[in-house]
DNA sequence: CCAACACTGAAGTGATCACTTAAGTATTGC
DNA sequence: GCAATACTTAAGTGATCACTTCAGTGTTGG
């Protein structure tokens, strides 16, 4: 059980989605293979942590979907999977519209009562 | 220091927006705001966990930027903060449109070499 | 005035995170 | 064959996370 004793609930895909863009390190191995398959050593290669860490992040994203592998021979390749960001890409692209329309609603509305005073978040 | 004994970086903003919205209940916040502003206690009522817990999360939010908050009497209303998403949402378009480029470059390749086999990552 | 209300802040706890080191296991070039 | 290469696995550590409880603080309706 959790500190609050309630059952844990399983991760949800946006959930592993955003974790595994939450880590600079993490989010510099996709930009790095945006540009192109690489080897777990290529994408240690720019940072100071041990390779043992790169892998570990590499885990997290491969959970998450956003990037796949495959060894051939000793060498482990790794390449992003082109359609895993466009579930968060859906879900912040959801709010953005939302919104909009909201503030063209209250806009309208404002238009519409010029008498009415500002200041009202309602 | 850290663990691996190296100077601690700040947060970087992408860091603090992802982290953010990585957390379902705080995903959730941010949804029911995108339908208009709503008070501490009126975020909280969906969910099982304690008034406190909603407070923590939602100063997670504050501090990504996505939300903002004043207090008026007793009652501290939220609302979100419509240009935040951007930054996310600049960071994951590009990262596509970068790949979409690359998909295309092949595309090309391979049609203009229809001989070659496939398989072939680089 | 005073009780109910809407938070606020501090302290504590167990789980998870981001690393580390150390000791493996297959591959491959020579 | 054998050393170098490219990971892989396991165990450990301190920091952070997601909560909790409890004890405030300021506000408001009656």
């Amino acid at each position: 059980m959790n500190p609050a004793g309630r059952p844990i609930a399983p991760p949800e895909p946006l959930d592993l989605m955003f974790q595994a863009l939450a880590d600079p390190a993490r989010r510099g191995m996709v930009e790095r293979l945006t540009l192109g398959p690489a080897s777990v050593s290529e994408l240690a290669a720019p940072y100071a942590m041990s390779l043992s860490a790169v892998v570990q992040h590499l885990q997290v994203l491969e959970a998450s979907g956003l990037v796949a592998s495959q060894k051939v021979g000793r060498v482990r390749t790794c390449q992003i999977r082109p359609g895993a960001l466009s579930l968060a890409e859906q879900w912040i692209s959801a709010r953005r519209t939302e919104w909009e329309r909201r503030l063209d609603r209250l806009g309208q509305y404002l238009a519409d009562h010029p008498e009415d005073e500002e200041g009202d978040l309602r």
